[in-house]
RNA sequence: GCGGGUGUAGCUCAGUGGUAGAGCGCAACGUUGCCAACGUUGCUGUCGUCGGUUCGAAUCCGAUCACCCGCUCCA
């Protein structure tokens, strides 16, 4: 069994061997956050947000598309939170190093008469989401320090350390006193300038995520689509986030692509809803080969919720560096539309012509990451087994077992050697499939070694011409995971492909 | 952001101050003819980057960038 760095070390040599995943601007130096999809990836990630935009939309008469534009009027981020609630003010310890949140570090100052009769004031901190929390918290510290103190001589009130910072607070970890910082702002938007001019008034931000487009495009998408509740609106798009540490290949990036339902629905049905996607996302994943023991579908508890949401699950899949989400689902509420209806002051709300109702309707948001998922398709397919050489010896093999509908070669075409007239018939038949499949033609060298190669790019068939072709037009398609060879007529390669396919 | 590690050919890595290497891969030709075959030939490098020390630096020092691990963080 591989340590788990092993395999993820193994993946990124073969993504980068083979071209599906490059480091960007690599001849610099790279770019921290940032990765390139090379011939293969791109086909694979394409793959992946074709199969979603189907499933989710083509094949549906309940959703719609949407393509909307990165950058939006920056009170659209006001509105959504992003702008307030996505910058989380941070405080370090120079000591100890420990890192906390500003609105969750609380301090204290009280006075007291020491036992020798001077006066002392000392301070206290504590990491609480509630002042009463830290209060507590503080209560229990003074008992202690109390053994000093004669008589404390004023009150206690826990103020938070963002509002108003103190030299006096002790690290609530280390307990050391002026070793924390002010609370510095990590702002997770990226920002940019529209027009010539850098100043405030052009100040722009790259999207953190495609949702907003969504919902600030709902009343244009309801007035001419001829739509009722329930329906869905569908995007896939880049967005931009500052992480303060990516990590992990391209799990955390900083320029990421997403694939984001907002499904808008009458309050009462939004649990039913929701309960819905949350399965079909599951299912989707595993449809597509994701193992249903390292998929897993987690609830949220009810205080790790988000303000905004009823209800949220994660899609999490069992990553060789740990267990990390691909998908949220969250029933929003009709929080997001609220907020765009009173900051844009545009009437959002839905009437329903049958009930005579008039309302803001509720919102279950299936939110996947494409880069998340590509990533876990790549480990998921990760293999190696064995398989005999041309003298029977058992060989390591690496290969791709990814599905077929993701692989980014359906097939190869080889012709068994480069002569008799062999290269000629495989070329007019890679020829003839390659109006309909990505296939890929391969001459060159001993056939053992095309094979191999299609293996680690995950091709699921290969296609040989051989000297009984030239006798009765049938060729061999080998398939990749089993090794087995079929031998079919040249007429019947088509429908083979489209049979195991699935297209 | 902190601490530790790594950075040399497409990939994996050797190379502790004196002419940049190996295996695999890749390309060409020939042989072979169904699973990384054999032979011959060939290609591949700002030794991550910048600066310093030195007669001389892949090697020593400093800075910086990137990746990995552990913390931290992840509306």
């Amino acid at each position: 069994m591989d340590k788990p760095n092993d395999l993820m070390d193994k993946l990124v040599s073969l993504c980068k061997r083979r071209g599906f995943i490059f480091q960007s601007s690599e001849i610099y130096g790279g770019l921290n956050g940032c990765w390139d999809y090379g011939p293969l990836g791109v086909e694979l990630k394409r793959n992946v947000k074709n199969l979603w935009w189907s499933d989710v939309v083509t094949s549906r008469d309940d959703m719609v598309g949407l393509d909307a534009s990165v950058i939006m009027n920056p009170r659209v981020w006001e509105a959504s939170g992003h702008v307030g609630g996505f910058a989380d003010p941070m405080v370090d310890c120079r000591k100890c190093k420990g890192r906390f949140r500003a609105d969750q570090l609380y301090y204290a100052v009280r006075q007291g008469q020491s036992r020798h009769g001077g006066t002392v004031s000392v301070g206290f901190s504590a990491i609480a989401d509630k002042a009463q929390d830290a209060l507590t918290a503080m209560e229990l510290q003074l008992k202690k320090k109390g053994r000093q103190i004669r008589e404390w001589s004023s009150d206690f009130e826990p103020i938070r350390y963002d509002q108003q910072q103190s030299d006096q607070t002790p690290c609530p970890v280390c307990g050391e006193q002026e070793c924390l910082t002010a609370p510095r702002a990590f702002n997770l938007m990226l920002k940019t300038y529209m027009g010539a001019l850098e100043d405030s008034s052009s100040l722009a931000y790259l999207r953190p995520e495609t949702a907003q487009g969504i919902f600030c495009n709902f009343k244009n998408v309801l007035d001419t689509q001829r739509l009722k509740l329930p329906f869905g609106i569908a995007q896939v798009g880049k967005a931009f986030r500052n992480e303060i540490n990516p990590r992990n290949y391209t799990f955390r990036s900083r320029e990421f692509e997403q694939m984001e339902i907002e499904f808008f629905c009458h309050p009462s049905q939004a649990d039913q809803w929701y309960k819905y996607w949350r399965q079909a996302r599951f299912d989707w994943y595993i449809n597509l080969g994701l193992g249903s023991q390292r998929l897993r579908l987690r609830d949220h508890d009810k205080d790790e919720l988000a303000h905004y949401a009823a209800n949220c699950a994660d899609v999490e899949y069992a990553f060789p560096f740990g267990v990390s989400e691909l998908e949220g689902i969250a029933n929003r509420t009709d929080f997001d539309l609220k907020q765009h209806q009173e900051c844009s002051g545009k009437d959002l709300t839905y009437y329903d012509d049958q009930t005579k109702e008039r309302f803001l309707p509720y919102v279950i948001e299936p939110s996947a990451g494409v880069d998340r998922s590509v990533l876990a398709f790549l480990c998921e397919a990760y293999t190696e087994d064995e398989a005999p050489d041309d003298k029977g010896n058992p060989k390591k093999r690496v290969l791709m077992k990814l599905h077929p509908k993701l692989a980014p070669i359906k097939a190869a075409v080889f012709p068994l050697v480069k002569k008799d007239g062999m290269p000629e018939v495989a070329h007019k038949i890679y020829d003839d499939l390659k109006k309909r499949w990505n296939v890929f033609y391969d001459e060159k060298g001993a056939v053992g070694r095309r094979y191999r190669r299609q293996d680690e790019a995950g091709t699921p068939f290969c296609i040989t011409v051989d000297g009984q072709t030239l006798q009765d037009q049938t060729v061999t398609i080998r398939d990749r995971d089993s090794l087995n060879q079929d031998r079919i007529g040249i007429d019947k390669i088509a429908s083979y492909l489209s049979e195991h396919l699935g297209n």
